[in-house]
DNA sequence: TTTCTGAAAATGTGATCACAATATAAGAAT
DNA sequence: ATTCTTATATTGTGATCACATTTTCAGAAA
């Protein structure tokens, strides 16, 4: 039994066991620290987050609850497979779920958001010229998030989450399969629109990002990257 | 301290404390047994379902995840509040998310699964003739879900399903200030659509049977079915 | 070499308990 | 009558342990 290795996380002073578990592994999940098909047990996590099983079990009962992870009939739990046909439907769900989202967060971007949004896009771009893949992804999440988010009585983002935790192991792959990170991205266009409070144009913004984004892998490459990930 | 009562649920054999008490809590939020800001205990389910705490927190903590309850800071859990805002979010979510999930179901039913989804809404018609809401509102639910569900690959069912039991608590505040259900539900039309492979119809005829259904409460009957929630 | 068998190890489950934080309610002070 | 204080009860948290199931693997049989 190799030892597991998490991505850092700092714990904030007063959170509970339970939620620093979730978190992390939420968090690890995210970034594709897990390839798909990968085991994990309750007692090993416990072991790897210096704790016991109870508060670890409650964190990976809500990861499947939002399809991080599953619980096979033999009550192991893994990291969930993804095939080409669950893939594209992971991609679709994500462009019919976050432009309806920034649809909806266009009248609630106050310029000064507008402005924070485009600091987020720089510092993506900057993590992509310095090579780090994980800040880029990271950065990314973000500029979505602040857009969605803006919205107060948002109910969306926790949804788009799940799907993001679900296309998590596969990006993980990927990242490793990838030489160096190549920019399609819609940002700017979709910030142009937010100006001009375009919601249609947003919308397909946001649509065509994820679109030719991690979208944009052919059914072959995710095939290939798949078999990879036997 | 009232003691909690459940919708009866009967346990499957083989089925764990933690799953049975699981699916009895989200059934009965599911069909509005929970009044929004009501607020339940661990030792109080874990009574009420004749186990101990450790499942029972589980069950609550996946609950919380799908936005079925809330944790709030002072760790107290609570059924969400609804403003007609977040009711307005909530309908416009599933509008997206099921008539998406409805279309891309097309391909996949069979004519022998339309004729069970016809048997569905017949259903449905008869426990609405009956007066029996809690019976009506579950065979629709299942209407929905049969058709969305006809796609292997589908993803987006434990979303729409979180947003479904998001609307339960008004639902059952709904259910109890409407003397009889008048039946507004574009189902035949649905099915119409459905054989003839029609995905847009099919779209939009859903789209339109959340719309005209629980959609259609006006803000204003919102408003006044929330106050008498508070 | 392959397959079968059984013992040992690993694993998920759930009840219990001690502890800390919070809420409740009774009584005192203003 | 209202507000503040304090003691009691309630509640969430997390570690632990016993149990049943499953997995793993060494050794025997074919």
């Amino acid at each position: 039994m190799k030892a597991l290795v998490l991505p850092a996380f700092e714990r904030p002073e007063g959170m509970t066991t339970h939620d620093y578990a979730f978190a992390r592994l939420r968090q690890a999940i995210m970034v594709g620290a897990f390839r798909p098909g990968t085991s994990v047990t309750i007692r090993g996590l416990a072991e790897a987050l210096e704790s016991s099983p109870t508060p670890v079990r409650e964190a990976l009962r809500q990861l499947t609850s939002i399809g991080a992870l599953h619980f096979l009939e033999n009550r192991r739990i893994v990291v969930p497979r993804i095939t080409p046909a669950r893939f594209e439907e992971l991609i679709s769900l994500r462009i019919v779920l976050e432009s309806h989202a920034a649809r909806r967060a266009v009248a609630h971007l106050s310029e000064r958001q507008i402005d924070h949004i485009v600091a987020i896009d720089e510092a993506i771009e900057a993590s992509i010229l310095a090579g780090e893949k994980a800040a880029a992804l990271i950065a990314n999440q973000q500029f979505h998030r602040q857009i969605y988010t803006a919205n107060p009585d948002q109910i969306a983002m926790p949804l788009i989450e799940s799907v993001w935790l679900q296309l998590g192991p596969i990006l993980g792959i990927a990242m490793e399969h990838v030489a160096e990170l190549y920019v399609v991205d819609r940002h700017r266009e979709a910030i142009d629109a937010l100006r001009r409070r375009d919601e249609d144009a947003v919308a397909e913004a946001i649509g065509a990002d994820i679109r030719e984004g991690i979208g944009g892998f052919d059914q072959q490459a995710i095939a290939k990257l798949l078999s990879l990930a036997g």
